[in-house]
RNA sequence: GGAUGGGUGGCGGAGUUGGUCUAACGCACUUGUCUUGAAAACAAGAGUGCCGCAAGGCACCGUGAGUUCGAAUCUCACCCCAUCCGCCA
């Protein structure tokens, strides 16, 4: 959410991000609307004014046909204020509704674009593997080595089911203990272990809700499954005063995800690529009210995530999401994207993220500047390694002519000190 | 799921026969005095949001309705927390 005040003094700034996400907006409707409540809002104001002015005189012993007529005009004001506040009830229901879709603005170094084929590769790391043989799909290589179990996953939880096993089982765990190494010596980093069932408000603190009712799942409690760790995890403060000597406070989050991936369904049907559940790790940060220091930590996050791919020895590239390709409260937004040889392209394995106060004006995130004043905190996130899919990218890009797969370095001593899978 | 007790400011904690209560008191905080400096002590100040150029006004004691001229205080619903019982990894 946007301030409205930001809003009516930055109204074609606004409508021009807004057009840049290519999300439909009238922000003059919005401001008119505005007007009208400020309007009411003085209204019943005054009149409640005037109330509380003659309440005040109106003692408790005094017994008079003068107390008998005061009383009997603040009944008559009163009536005229119930109609106002109605009034004002439903201007406001239809601005919070408004309010609640202006999108964040997207910086200036967002390029223009529609869908993510318009994104930008900003860095290029690693080799992309050439194969003397025709290189198999994770699906294949996971089967052929028992690693997964398609089939019985969708006997058992349905389309998009699956089984981890045997090795499949092991270089999952194998990943977590890693990305659990790196980011616990990593200095200031919280380890965090957050909820997924969570109730609505976080959803729509930090921008989820109420667009993409679709995407999750609901409960008969009306609690909701999240897919990331980020909805938890930005709304244990809400409604705090943080001190700003804590910040930036640096969270390095794990726990299940869950995803509908309605609209997705003729999309990577198979494998372990997109999936309906699933574990990740996440950072996430809340820093001041700077935007230096929201572009700074986003760089440093971003940077967490390749060192990661690095190790990995797994080729990627970064690119910065289009306009119409970032979130509703999103102001910039990388993606990795590691090399996925079956589709002989770069399949996306992080999402890099900053949103200034849009999530923490919601959530009622606050701290306290030297001075005493308040400000929204800012806030950012990043994948740290989501898993399994990652895996996809790994046994394809480490895959060998004789259908084995080669085991990351950094992982072996997670996998019993072996090689390879085979 | 059952029973009981609770939800007040950054924190702790008063206040419920309805009437200047944004709310005692303590801690934390800011400024000043003292001190070489700090601590301590003393003095003063300070809640948050919104409207307004300002003066000033309005709202907020879990949330939402209601009663009343007037609600932190009364009524109803809901949410959350604590403890005990039940169930359970």
């Amino acid at each position: 959410m946007l301030d409205i005040k930001f809003i009516r003094e930055n109204k074609n700034i606004v409508q021009a991000g807004a057009k840049k996400k290519h999300v439909e907006i009238d922000i003059e409707k919005l401001i008119t609307l505005d007007d009208e409540r400020l309007k009411v809002l003085k209204e019943v104001e005054d009149l409640r004014a005037e109330v509380n002015r003659v309440s005040s005189g109106i003692s408790r012993d005094q017994e008079s046909s003068h107390k008998v007529q005061l009383i009997e005009e603040m009944r008559i004001v009163k009536e005229e204020i119930k109609e106002k506040e109605e009034k004002l009830k439903q201007i406001i229901e239809e601005w919070q509704k408004l309010m609640l879709q202006v999108p964040n603005v997207p910086d200036i170094s967002v390029p223009d674009g529609e869908t993510d084929a318009e994104n930008q590769e900003v860095k290029v790391w690693g080799e992309i593997p050439k194969f003397d043989f025709t290189p198999k799909s994770h699906v294949e290589l996971m089967l052929l080595h028992d690693m997964a179990d398609f089939e019985r996953g969708s006997k058992v939880a349905g389309f998009r089911g699956y089984f981890m096993k045997n090795d499949g089982a092991r270089l999952e765990w194998a990943l977590m203990r890693f990305v659990e190494d790196r980011f616990i010596d990593r200095e200031g980093f919280t380890p965090m272990i957050v909820p997924s069932l969570l109730r609505r408000e976080s959803f729509v603190g930090t921008g989820y809700l109420p667009q993409s009712e679709d995407d999750l799942y609901k409960t008969q409690d009306d609690t909701y499954l999240a897919g990331t760790a980020e909805v938890a995890m930005m709304g244990y403060y809400m409604n705090e005063v943080l001190d700003k000597k804590n910040l930036p406070l640096k969270f390095f989050c794990f726990s299940p995800c869950f995803r509908r991936e309605a609209g997705s369904h003729g999309k990577d049907t198979k494998g372990i690529f997109r999936i309906h559940e699933f574990v990740k790790y996440e950072q996430v940060v809340l820093c001041e009210a700077s935007h230096e220091e929201s572009r700074r930590l986003h760089e440093e996050l971003t940077a967490n995530s390749e060192a990661l791919l690095q190790e990995l020895q797994l080729p990627y590239h970064v690119v910065v999401n289009c306009g119409g390709d970032l979130g509703l409260g999103q102001v910039k937004k990388y993606d990795i994207e590691a090399w996925m040889p079956s589709d002989n392209k770069y399949r996306e394995t992080h999402s890099s993220s900053y949103f200034h106060d849009f999530q923490t004006r919601r959530l009622g995130i606050r701290y306290k500047d030297e001075n005493g004043k308040l400000h929204f905190v800012h806030s950012l996130n990043n994948t740290a390694l989501a898993m399994p899919r990652i895996m996809c990218q790994i046994v394809e890009n480490y895959q060998q002519a004789d259908g084995s797969i080669k085991i990351p370095e950094v992982l072996r001593k997670y996998m019993g000190g072996r090689e390879f899978i085979k």
